[in-house]
Formats: structure tokens, sequence, C-alpha cells
RNA sequence: GGCUAAGUGGCAGAGUGGUAAUGCAGCGGCCUGCAAAGCCGUCAACGCCGGUUCGAUUCCGACCUUAGCCUCCA
């Protein structure tokens, strides 16, 4: 199996080759941390987690990073609006986050590093920017120097020149170009700051990035693959290149990946129009596995428009599968092999639904298929089997079901249908479905139920 | 204004140099007391205009439209 991932870099599929043979580095930007996460931030972790799946399951060691951001302004004002220490705040999204992604059937990153422990590392990282003369240090800040990495641009297509037109904003006094970004920033008494070479201060969001990097990896480590949100591309990665490269001669990553933005209903989320869709919300009408779903339905690389529907089909599909798992199988082969060379292929998971439907149809009759089924919707992280044990009602939830069914066929039988009926109703509203087939009545519990 | 991507049936969404998966919805049928589920069948699409080619939806160019980025953002 080769695995093929679309490179922004080259703006090309290409076939991902790790630097040292059999083991692979990948970094992901993770989430500022304060507030509750939203379906954006789960599309970026989702995705993702199938590629490290696929990694895994070809090479013998993965290095899957994802940091938390625990030092940031929208922090500290999340803060005082909150009236909360940082650190609780922290804290507290940190774990919703970490526990929000796991509900989704992520898997733990390898590694997950937070800022506020890698402080020392920015700081030498900064110094040798500085050494090498791609910084500046200006009224206690530090910026980078942009006129002094000539490939600046590279990665989002973007023209020097062009990029001074754009500008809105007014260019801050101590900027040498407004193109300049921030390494290091002074911090007043009551704002979170470290002791540095140019006074008490915090990092800039750049920087943060490059310094984990280069504190797992090392300074002279290629990067394998780096990915994020589209929205990351300008400026933050054409910053973390440029910092990134002028810290060693070697390359700063191969392969970058990012994921489309999730839309509703053709808008992007944000706070001002209201439209912000939190997990915790869905989690309380939707099940997890269907989010999943939902959130891979398009192509990673697509936008993925959310509407009141999306969901609506997701659900289709997942109760296609589990209605034709059969529950009797219990098989431990490893039988993955045509759901992993599908998604190789730049990750195509719309492409997988199609197999997974197709599958569905022969796992009734075929327990092989329906293990094939159940172990490819097991490496999508969509664990059905679990699930499947979960929905065994009890004891005596099962005998007054059973009890109700029985009454109900006695009124069929006998031509009172409308009392069977409302006993129907009675089922229905209590998550049951009956199916009435060949004289039988097979019924179901709703998982959501 | 610039940059980046994208425009496929009613909706969602793959894919391909030789006319196009799949899901939902629709329609017809089987089944059912009626449903539900399932099964079978079926209708229906490649933004627009040029170019390359025996042939383009697929490649190239222009145009139109949409989204994202250019400011915090997954």
């Amino acid at each position: 199996m080769t695995i093929k991932l679309y490179n922004t870099l080259t703006r090309k599929k290409e076939v991902i080759k790790p630097i040292s043979g059999d083991s692979v580095s990948m970094y992901v930007c993770g989430p500022t941390v304060y507030g509750h996460p939203h379906i954006g931030n789960a599309r970026a972790a989702i995705v993702p987690d199938i590629l490290y799946r696929l990694l895994r399951s070809k090479y013998g060691s993965v290095k899957y990073i994802r940091n938390i951001t625990d030092v940031d302004d929208k922090i500290i004002k999340a803060s005082k609006e909150e009236g909360i220490s940082i650190d609780k705040i922290t804290s507290k999204y940190t774990k919703v986050y970490n526990d929000n992604m796991a509900d989704l059937g992520n898997l733990k990153p390898t590694h997950e590093p937070k800022v506020t422990d890698t402080i020392s590392k920015i700081i030498s990282t900064i110094e040798k920017i500085i050494k090498n003369g791609n910084a500046y240090v200006i009224d206690s800040h530090v910026l980078f120097d942009t006129d002094s990495f000539n490939n600046y641009g590279d990665l989002s297509g973007k023209k020097l020149e062009e990029m001074l037109d754009g500008v809105r904003i007014d260019n801050a006094a101590y900027k040498k170009s407004s193109r300049d970004f921030i390494l290091w920033k002074p911090s007043e008494d009551n704002t979170p700051g470290w002791e540095s070479p140019w006074g008490k201060g915090r990092p800039g969001w750049h920087i943060e990035c490059t310094s984990m990097i280069k504190d797992i990896l090392g300074d002279d480590t290629t990067l394998d693959i780096h990915g994020g949100g589209n929205d990351l591309i300008f400026p933050h990665h054409e910053n973390e290149i440029a910092q990134g490269s002028c810290i060693s001669r070697e390359k700063y990553c191969n392969h970058w990946f990012h994921n489309g933005i999730v839309l509703v209903d053709k808008r992007k989320m944000s706070k001002s129009l209201g439209n912000v869709i939190l997990l915790n919300q869905l989690f309380k009408n939707n099940d997890k596995a269907t989010i999943r779903v939902a959130l891979l339905s398009a192509h990673y690389r697509q936008p993925l428009n959310w509407t009141s529907r999306t969901l609506d089909n997701a659900l289709n599909l997942v109760n296609k599968i589990r209605g034709s798992i059969n529950p009797e199988i219990n098989s431990d082969e490893q039988v993955q092999t045509e759901i992993k060379e599908i998604l190789s292929d730049d990750i195509n998971t719309p492409l997988a639904f199609k197999y997974l439907s197709d599958l569905t149809k022969s796992a009734k009759k075929n327990v092989k298929d329906s293990a094939i089924l159940l172990q490819s919707c097991s490496f999508l992280g969509l664990d059905f089997q679990t699930q499947l044990k979960r929905m065994e009602p009890s004891k005596l939830l099962t005998v007054k079901i059973e009890n109700l069914i029985q009454k109900r066929n006695e009124l069929r039988n006998t031509g009172r249908y409308e009392e069977a009926d409302a006993i129907r109703k009675e089922l229905i509203a209590i998550g049951v479905t009956l199916k009435d087939n060949n004289g039988q009545t097979e019924w179901e519990l709703d998982p959501n139920s």
C-alpha cells in the first residue's frame, strides 16, 4: 500500500515518503483552549486521525503530534470575561477537548505538547533565529524579518508585493514591514509572561508550533507531514515555514495537508453570525458515530456544508450498517485491505462509505462480509461492535416489550387494529421499532434512547 | 483588489480522455391489516464560451458564480 496525499506546497497528490525508512512524523495544529470545541475543530482532528490510522498500519513507528495552545490573547480575554483564572480555563477546556475528541472515536496522538511546557524551547528557538539574522528586537518585541527569507509566500502562493497591497490594518509602528510577524511580545503585570532576554513576555502564535516540533524531533530533522485547517495556510503555516527554515539548513517540512472548512448553510461559522455548532450540543441528540460519519461524508479537502440534512444522511448509513452486521460474528482476523486501499488514495472517505454501503448488502447473508464490514468501520474509527453490545436491553425491559408485542399480535389476529396500533405507538415512544415480517414480529431498540 | 480552491441529477457526494459510483428524496412493484424495514425496478446531472484531440465532463485558456484566505480562526 502506498499512501498518496495532496501536498499544498506542490499542489499535487504525492506519495508519502518518510525521511527515515520505517518511521514517520506528523504534526497537526491543535486547539486554542478557551471554549467548547465545535464541529470545525472536530473535522480538523478526525481527518488527521484517519491518516494516522493509515500511517500506523504501514509504518513501524509514527510520531503524531498535536499541540495544545494554552497561551493566547483569546484565553486572556475569556478569563476576564468569565472571571476564572487562566489556569482553570485552559485545564478545563483541554479536558473538554480531549474528551470530545475521544468520544468521536479519535485515537490519542503520541505527543500532546502544551505551549506553557515549551517556553524555554521557544526562547532558545527565537534566540537562534535572531542569531541567524532573520529576526530583530525592538521595544521588547521580537519580530521575524520576512525580507530576510526569500521563499516567503511559497505555500500560500502569494507574492510579497501583493501582500502589502492587501493590508487593511494600520502597520504597527515598530514593524519594519507590515508582513513581519511577532515571535515574542511583552506582557504587562496582569497577563501571563515569562522572563526572557527581551524582558517579561509571551510567545507569538506561530513560533509555538515550530518550537514544539523542533523540541520533539530535534532542530535538524525534517518533519514528514504537517496538517491543519485550510484557514491556517496563511499566515500561520507560511510563517512557520519561514521561521522553521531559518533554524536549520534542513527543510522544515516535506508534506503539507489542509482540510477544508466546515460551512454552516454555506457560511463560515462565526460567533457574530451565531451559527457555531458546538459538539456538546450535538452530543445531546445524536450518537457519536453519526457525527463522525457526517464529518467524513465529504472529501477532506472540500468544504463541508453542514445543513439540517447532513446528520440525517449520516444516520441513514449508520443505521444501515448497524442493521446489517451479524451480531454473532467475532472475528479477530484482519481483513481491512480494501478499506485501506481506498483511504490511501488521498483519504477518500466518500468512496469508503460507498464501499461500506455495498458491503451492507452482502453482510446480511455472509458472515465473512459482516466481519469485513465491522472491521472496516473500526478502521475508520466507527466502533459498532461495542455499540451492539450496549444496545442489548435489560431482561426486565425485554419481558415488558415482548409482553406488549404478544398482546398486540393477539389484537391483530382478531382484527382489532386500532388497539394494536396504540400499542405500537406506545412502543415507538420508548424507542422500540417493530417489524412485522412473515408472520413474525421483530423489534429493536433505538441506540439513542 | 490580490491569492487559493471549487462549480456533477431535487439534495448530498465520488470518479473518468471514449458520456458518469453511491446515499437520501421521487416514481413503480413485492411484502404488510396498515405501517416500518428490506428487496427489485426506474427517472434524472458534468456552470458558460473557446482551444487541443478521432473524441473532453475529465487537459489548456477566458468568462461567470461560490467559498476560504489576505485581521483572530480548525
